[in-house]
DNA sequence: CGCGACGTTGATTTGCCTCAACGATTGTGG
DNA sequence: CCACAATCGTTGAGGCAAATCAACGTCGCG
């Protein structure tokens, strides 16, 4: 809990009404390395804060594959957007990389907190705001980038938890096939 | 004018005072076809409200080609989110695909508005919301779907308008070359 | 130990790109 | 009103980056 007051904190002065009202709607939640959060189809809505650990959201595709949306690490948001801000059941599934500790938040009750706390409802538009520019930065790296480029991108945006993601996901998140990210790195290897 | 605020009252009540302050801060410009309105390395930071007519927003890469980011038509929201909310430089540029008609709104106005009317805020935190979820559901046509298939939710998407894109532009917003999306669309046409 | 998960490597295939040429259409100036 | 250029879409030939398919090495773990 006290972690994200901490981060709220970084943009906004937190009341002690605010504190006690996100204390009684965040449920903490222990998450085992594998553990599914989110399921598919399902229709709950609710953000994910990180505290601690390792989460992804993905796709699973008729074929089986997977493709990875995001990740997320201690301090991030996480989420299935599609489910969360349209009438659609959730076609991701979220789930733990590593033991992590989260905070499910239900999105109806964090709504409240806006109409409540229009202050609060600011840190949130700016997190809206900071996830916007990520994504279009990522589409356009899709659109423009390859293999390689993509790969050099990721591990310079996310050096502090490249390392503990398999190469199989990052490649899943990047686009691209284990097999010619395995050959992308032994390329960059031997510079 | 009335255009938006006609738009802002399908999702809350517009009271006169934040009609009048809207009227303040909008900019209403006449767009010709072909002419830009925002240009790369600007570091102005603005939203733009289409009131009639079709814009894109577009990135230039350094061999000259050209990649779509967002088309918008009447009742759209446009804008470089990359300059809006983080602090580089503008890397895209918004141009007029037809003769059209704007709304320029500067954001540090408009997030005066949001303070003084937090109702306000919610009905743009709305947007943001489904333009996370667009976002992300464009990523997965991205790391999922073939040319053809890309093309066919572009069109079922966006039936309202495709006819009124040209078939090159399609082609750069679905990171294809024209070439491929003519010959996607002759064997649709097969069938 | 033996199994499963992960990464790597090689051979082959393929979807899309590149390059080049050519109609069709539209707009423009003489 | 017609030559002309410019823009856009199409078609063909050839090439390439990445996917696919298959096999194998390695590591961690019950």
């Amino acid at each position: 809990m006290n972690e994200l007051i901490e981060y709220i904190k970084n943009d906004i002065t937190v009341t002690d009404t605010i504190q006690e009202k996100l204390n009684r709607i965040c449920v903490k939640k222990q998450v085992q390395k594998g553990e599914n959060i989110l399921s598919e189809n399902s229709l709950k809505k609710q953000h994910i804060f990180v505290l601690r650990g390792c989460l992804r959201s993905f796709y699973r595709m008729e074929n089986g594959k997977e493709v990875t949306i995001q990740f997320a690490i201690k301090d991030w948001w996480i989420g299935d957007y599609i489910t969360l801000y349209t009438e659609h059941k959730s076609i991701l599934s979220i789930e733990g990389l590593s033991k992590s500790e989260i905070l499910l938040i239900d999105k109806t009750e964090l709504e409240r907190l806006y109409i409540e706390h229009p202050e609060f409802a600011t840190f949130h538009r700016k997190n809206f705001e900071k996830h916007i520019a990520t994504l279009q930065k990522r589409i356009l790296s899709l659109l423009t980038q390859t293999a390689a480029e993509k790969y050099q991108q990721f591990i310079t945006d996310y050096a502090d938890f490249a390392q503990k993601i398999p190469n199989y996901q990052i490649a899943s998140y990047l686009g691209i096939t284990p097999e010619s990210l395995s050959r992308v790195r032994k390329e960059m290897a031997k510079q």
